[in-house]
DNA sequence: CCAAAAGTGTTATGGCTACACCCATGC
DNA sequence: GCATGGGTGTAGCCATAACACTTTTGG
């Protein structure tokens, strides 16, 4: 392959009239803050270093590379940036306004969970987590994404499994409808819960008891016959 | 604006290794064929004429312009190719294999209805329709990319209204049915249709009837207080 | 024993489905 | 009149919601 340098589409020179494309990811964890009950929406970002929104957080991401589908640059970037790797990964939305950065970038976003134990917090340099609610002003038009992305990870909880992606392999009933209420935002009844989520088959119950607290309650795995959520045709494409 | 001749992300210059941006647009309307009872999802496909894939089939669309937003160059090359301006119009996936075409090429691809009486049938040169469940063997990798179409198409028809897009401003509830009957592809109960349909408060009673058949059929008007389809946060954005 | 969470049972409600039935028009 | 689609009524079914109740642990 060659490559011109001047045509590198990573420089960062604003005087290259081109359009470059940029990947990005919404990460999404529960956090249980010190003070509160109920785990919060939590998401990481990285504060800017480059001139454009220099000092301002942003959504992790990069350039996309001329050689990688994607699925590999969502993960690749969100590796390079935060060390992370999510449990669920799904494409959001393609945002390409022309006045939405200096020079010309079209912004393949991407969503994605993870495990509360996997978001090692405080560990890499200019990354740190934010209440999903109350956000900072976030660089270029990353606040409205955001919020998009909280829109669909709140519809998507209502009709698919996803909230799985949020949980360790095991878990308690009650930790699940503890995921449940804190996307949605209002409290679940337990026993309908229960009887919901049994029935879906979705849930393997197994002989391990998770004890502390009161009567012990059954933990569950999840069956991985069923798929996190229906992507319709699209498989492992990219 | 200062633009570089070599740099011109539109020039079909297969040596220059950047990646490029396509926009392409799978547009559906019902097509009633002569001897069929019921109408069927139909879709305009464009010839193409240049080398990668030359002669066959595929998607309309065209390069992205560095100063134009998403919908803008959706909207554009839909027009230029197929003189087609839809009645809905939504972003759908952006597709970005690194082998989906010889040159590095993401395509943002968009989905759209259009009413029967705007397809304009033999007009354009290089254009045309076909059936959605038959298709040839088409370019790049856009046999998947409508058959995801489709997919997203059968998924929203059943939570949104967007059936509305695909019928003239005033229609009867036996025509509006036969919308959801062709992309759901089976038959739904005239009487249970009628209620659930007059429940949802998207449609408003005309005065006039549809009349030539049997007992008159009230016509009914599309209630444009409620949105065609919820996009969430995400406005006219782009 | 008591508090609290785990887990079960029961009833009401509302939406959907199936289908019987009446209405109005063309022929 | 009669065939046909327009339009209404109604009973069964099933998922959900609300909530009373029992069970099992820690303290």
């Amino acid at each position: 392959m060659t490559r011109t340098s001047t045509l590198d589409p990573r420089s960062a020179d604003a005087s290259v009239d081109v359009t470059r494309v940029a990947v990005s990811t919404v990460i999404f964890t529960l956090r249980r803050l010190p003070g509160a009950d109920a785990p919060r929406v939590a998401l990481p970002l990285v504060r800017r270093t480059r001139d454009p929104h220099e000092g301002q957080w942003a959504l992790p991401g990069g350039w996309l590379d001329v050689a990688e589908g994607l699925d590999a640059a969502a993960s690749r970037t969100l590796a390079e940036t935060t060390g992370l790797s999510p449990s669920y990964l799904e494409q959001l939305y393609a945002f390409g306004a022309v006045d939405r950065s200096p020079t010309r970038v079209v912004s393949i976003v991407y969503w994605a969970l993870i495990r509360p134990d996997e978001a090692s917090d405080d560990s890499v340099e200019n990354v740190q987590w934010f209440d999903a609610a109350s956000l900072p002003a976030l660089a270029f038009d990353h606040n409205d994404i955001v919020e998009y992305a909280l829109w669909r990870l709140r519809n998507k909880v209502g009709y698919s499994r996803i909230a799985h992606g949020l949980l360790a392999d095991e878990f308690t009933l009650a930790e699940l409808r503890e995921v449940y209420e804190s996307i949605l935002d209002r409290r679940l009844d337990p026993a309908n819960f229960r009887r919901q989520v049994e029935n879906s088959g979705t849930l393997i119950p197994t002989d391990r008891f998770r004890t502390g607290s009161h009567r012990p309650a059954r933990l569950y795995r999840y069956n991985q016959d069923v798929e996190l959520a229906d992507r319709g045709p699209l498989g492992v494409r990219q």
